[in-house]
DNA sequence: CGCGCCTGGTTGAACCCTCAAGCTTCGAGT
DNA sequence: ACTCGAAGCTTGAGGGTTCAACCAGGCGCG
């Protein structure tokens, strides 16, 4: 049993903050956004991923892996957003196993309207804190982190084809 | 009413990895900690806190500034880890509104416990993925955003005297 | 001193997330 | 075709978090 690497000085720096950040940003967007439109930013960001994809629509499981959510989370939320009128579930008609979530007009809409001042929030919150290397050097960072968390995160897939 | 600032590439790529990083990393570092000994990171974090405190007790509303969290959410998770034993409240003699936490002796030792583990987990999950050169950047930048989100955050204090 | 406001803290209800269990469908193997 | 295991998803219960309301003690000020 040896004993346990303590952090140093950087390390404890960097992980406090890490863990501020964590507790204080949600906390500030889902503020600004239950203010706004009376969701939090785990909705939001199911609406927007919807919103970007083809189509308008996602399996359930490539939606959950987009908002790094489990699948029972992602159920829950689904139809609580459904019972707004923001979205629906569809049978995929190729696999009976899989159920699609549509962004509806209605929810496309609400979307819409709520983007400019999340954009903002998220802008005045963290980027704006930053110079542009930092931003480019938090990317990277952030990445490298991500990856070790998940290493098939989506956010790391090249849309390169794959080799013939 | 002038048209919102989308994000660049490097700005969406540096907020979506800091989105899921403070997704997947507290979700790992609960299912670590609560396998170890039924606890939250939060929990843990109280519990750090107050450990390293002079006297291993602080106020109230001390330790909810150096866990982030609001005086509610510090007041319900007081009451159950005083439930286990691990803390108790007093009342502070000088000033009667105030009640301070202070750590047990069981829960001194419960925290000395689960500590090697759980900074092996951090390492794993987060600093094991970076360079030296990335932790210090990371320290730099994540007090800049934290600076941004409480200009008053206990993590900046600077300890030297205030002058005469 | 007495009034009002602020600070520190607690509480209960509503809401959200997690976990474990369970259902259906698909696909591989025989 | 049949079986079995895995994939995809849903559900309900239990526990955690937030929000608003509230209480008591301190502080300033006329």
């Amino acid at each position: 049993m040896t004993e346990p690497r303590w952090l140093n000085a950087d390390e404890r720096r960097a992980w406090l903050a890490q863990l501020s950040i964590n507790t204080l940003l949600p906390a500030a967007l889902d503020t600004q956004l239950h203010a706004a439109g009376k969701l939090s930013l785990f909705d939001y960001n199911v609406l927007a991923m919807l919103s970007e994809a083809e189509g308008r629509y996602l399996p359930m499981s490539e939606l959950a892996a987009r908002t790094s959510a489990s699948l029972s989370r992602l159920s829950h939320v689904v139809t609580k957003l459904q019972n707004r009128g923001w979205l629906e579930r569809r049978p995929h008609p190729g696999d009976a196993r899989v159920t699609t979530a549509h962004l509806t007009d209605a929810g496309m809409a609400t979307i819409a309207g709520l983007a400019p001042g999340h954009v903002e929030a998220v802008r005045s919150l963290f980027l704006d804190a930053l110079d542009p290397d930092d931003v480019a050097a938090l990317a990277r960072i952030g990445e490298k982190i991500v990856s070790r968390l998940d290493t098939d995160h989506w956010i790391l897939r090249d849309n390169t084809l794959p080799p013939a």
